[in-house]
Order: C-alpha cells, then sequence, then structure tokens
DNA sequence: CGGAATGGTTTAGAAACTAAAGTATGGGTA
DNA sequence: TACCCATACTTTAGTTTCTAAACCATTCCG
C-alpha cells in the first residue's frame, strides 16, 4: 500500500512524462511542449503583454522573447506594439494559432471527461475541492 | 469559475514551476530536481540495476549513466558490479545520499501532511483514489 | 531636465535530456 | 569450441528549455 503523498508524486512523474513530448496540432503542426504551453496562455481572447504571459507561464521575460520569436516564425502568434505605451509588446494568437489552442483545449477536456467516467459526480466534485487546495498551498 | 481540467491544469503548471528548482538537502548540499529525483528512485533498500533504475525514471540508460555519474562524484551513491554478471552496475545510496533521501521523503510527508490539515479524512479518501484513477489512465 | 523604473531583447551558458554508435559480457547453437 | 546475437552500460554530439546578466528604449516623476 502507497501513502498519498507516495501516490500524488507518481502521477506527478507521469504527468511529467507525458508533457514532455511534441505533439501534432492539425495544420498548425507539430509544437513542443512549451511552445503549446504558451499558446494556451496566451489564449484566445485578445493580446497579451510579453510580462504579463512570462509572468503567467512562471518563466523570465526573456524566455518569453525567444519562445514567441519561435512561434512568430510558425505563424501561430502576431506582435504588435501597444496603442499607448510603445515600449511595451502585444502578442495575440493568429487564426493558425487559434487552432492549436482549441485542438489543446479539446485535448484536455477529452483526457479529464475520461476520469469522470471512471468516478461519481460527488467524487469529481471532492477532487476539485481538494485540487483548490492543492493549489492554494502551492500558491507563492 | 474554473473547469475541472483547468483547475487540474493551474495544479500541474505551478508543481512544474516547484520542481524546476534546485534545493539544498541538509549535508548532502545542493541538488538539482533531477538528482534528488534519482536518489529518489534508487531508494534506502539495497541496489538497483542502472536499466532498472532508467525505466523507473523513464529516461534513457544515457541518461542514467550522466547522472550517476554526477551522483557519484557528489559522494551521494557507490556504483559495484553485479556479483554474478558483470555487465550489470548496481547502484546504492551512500549513508550521505541516504541523508538527502530521508530529507527529501520528510519534505514530501510535510507537504502532504498540510493538505491533509484543510481537508476531512474522507475528502482525503476520495482525493487518493481519484489520484489512483488518474495514475491509471496515464499508465502507458 | 535627469535619473529611476518599466518593457523587451540579446547572449552565453546550464540542466536535462535523446539518439546513435561504441565496448564488454553473457548465452545459446551448431 | 567458435560464432553470433542479445544484454548492460558508456560515450558523444546535439536539442530543448530555461536562467542570469547585460543591454536598449521608453515612460514616469521629483
Amino acid at each position: 500500500m502507497n501513502t498519498g503523498s507516495q501516490k500524488l508524486g507518481r502521477v506527478i512523474l507521469q504527468l511529467q512524462r507525458l508533457e514532455r513530448q511534441p505533439r501534432t496540432f492539425g495544420e498548425a503542426g507539430v509544437l513542443t511542449p512549451s511552445e503549446i504551453h504558451t499558446i494556451d496562455a496566451i489564449g484566445c481572447e485578445g493580446g497579451i503583454l510579453m510580462s504579463a504571459l512570462a509572468s503567467r507561464l512562471g518563466v523570465t521575460k526573456g524566455a518569453v522573447t525567444q519562445l514567441v520569436t519561435r512561434l512568430e516564425a510558425k505563424a501561430l502568434v502576431t506582435r504588435t506594439t501597444h496603442p499607448t505605451d510603445s515600449r511595451a509588446v502585444m502578442v495575440s494568437l493568429t487564426e493558425k494559432g487559434k487552432v492549436a489552442y482549441r485542438i489543446h483545449e479539446e485535448m484536455h477536456h477529452e483526457f479529464y471527461q475520461q476520469l469522470r467516467l471512471q468516478l461519481d459526480p460527488d467524487e469529481i466534485a471532492v477532487f476539485e475541492k481538494c485540487l483548490d487546495k492543492l493549489s492554494e498551498l502551492l500558491r507563492d
């Protein structure tokens, strides 16, 4: 029998292993984990500042610059200077980027649906409550 | 309001961010994530084959060779040739390695304890059941 | 106006891998 | 016994992802 913290550790290991490999996202082509991750963080609604993106991803601004440059070369995102602050750069998804976004979201949704199929609705409710607590503990 | 899969995604992001930074493990010194991870996989009881370690960590044998070489240089593990098969290499923790192992285990235990404090015992039970299901879904 | 703060980019380098080739040993089999 | 293939590990070159630190440009403010 495993302890709870071992169970958690095992799931983390499995998730990390899963998140390590590149995947194909329809016409958007093959994307590395951090590429699709960045697309996910940019989101479909409007643009986001480079620095906001960095803090959302939990990486440095330098890392974001490199990532966005690569995604721009793949025509998945566009850079536009901020209308009033000319230092700032807004990043947003192109149509092709949105395709990748939606396919990725659909993948996550399907995966979670698989989990839902194996559990009662009230178990899912408790699980999600625990996820919130966990997230709170990890916040900072 | 967030969906369940978004909650899960957020926790995964937080955990990844947490697991990315090196930490100090008492007299064992500062260890990178993959170093302490490897020590954890070797375990305190006896030795383990390089190839078994690779499959336990989910990486190639070449990666394990590099990791173990580094840990050996830090005097945290020892290599010994297998008694009957001289191709095989058994890896095991030194006393210093066991110190790191135990401190790491204690950290995990304490973290999980924090989570337990915020939830009912029956909620924890459901959570752990969900972790098992999740782990099963991720197996392959 | 002048200096500090903010927003982004660049660069060199570290960490954590992989893939593929190389070395050595073991186990059949003919 | 000689041969060959599989197993166990190591080595090497190269990739991905990221950081830290220096840099440039713009904006804010006393």
